[in-house]
DNA sequence: TCAAACTTTGACGTTAACGGTAAATTCGGT
DNA sequence: ACCGAATTTACCGTTAACGTCAAAGTTTGA
């Protein structure tokens, strides 16, 4: 599984580009055990193979699912106060006013939903993945139990 | 709806308690704007309202909500190549020994989904409140276009 | 064999999100 | 008026997750 003759290596700059990640990233997640240690080449240059891209790849989807900086609940949070910010001066307003505020209301509410809903899809996609998993893992225990009950 | 008379305030020592967040963080989201400076005493004190109280118990929320950090991805990861390892020696190893390999594994990826499950549930129930408002926001701007369509 | 392009390690810089501490005020009770 | 507890601002420290830059070494193609 590991001598298999048509794997092609990469140097670190095209494994930057194809993850969109940069070479300082690559080399930190290396150093930070999130990346197995590459082979090199004899003069020390780093050489990757697809399953370290893939690794990557994952590595950078499971950041993203990471979301949620105190400026983005800020930003959150501030949305939500549009809600006072359309009661505000509510009597003091005219209705073409009115319908302006709620309308803007409404754009941020949307916006905020489907924010979520994608953090939601994500995080089920991870999960779907690992149930899977698990699956295999039970239908393995079955395999190995009734081999074992067979034989005794 | 300001100057309600049953406004009880706090200063930040019980705040801090109720939260859970010490008093550096709370002046800290202040300081980020995530929080609405405090009324003061005449002395500098900070006094806060139920509401504050409040709005930090949302902020906790969506930080906690943010989770996954490197380390936190590794751990998600090693877990994913518990995989490979159980693949490793299998044909070498016993019976018994695959076993426990297998639970582990399975025990493994029953904890990563039930991490998984409570943040979408998390999402979940800030999507809901996010959609009731929509729906109110909905539901006023309905009644603003009746009215408007009577009056000509 | 030589230059251009690429890579390596190392070190320092930066931003976010706080923790901790100190010195000075302020508050509440007596 | 005074004391102990609570609070204020100010500033320095820390960890994570990289960015940036420099000096030196490596590869590759002509």
């Amino acid at each position: 599984m590991e001598g298999n003759g048509k794997t092609r290596y990469m140097q670190i700059g095209e494994v930057a580009q194809r993850t969109g990640l940069t070479q300082r990233t690559i080399r930190y997640y290396e150093e930070r055990g999130l990346l197995r240690p590459p082979t090199r080449m004899e003069g020390g240059f780093r050489l990757y193979s697809e399953e370290d891209v893939q690794r990557l790849e994952q590595i950078k989807q499971l950041t993203q699912l990471l979301g949620f900086s105190l400026n983005e609940i800020r930003q959150i949070l501030d949305a939500a106060e549009v809600k006072s910010q359309l009661r505000a001066d509510w009597d003091k307003i005219d209705p073409s006013e009115r319908r302006k505020r709620l309308l803007h209301a409404i754009e941020a509410s949307e916006s905020q939903i489907r924010l979520i809903d994608h953090k939601i899809e994500q995080l089920g996609q991870l999960r779907a993945r690992w149930a899977e998993r698990l699956e295999r893992y039970r239908a393995l225990l079955l395999e190995l139990d009734q081999v074992e009950s067979a034989a005794t």
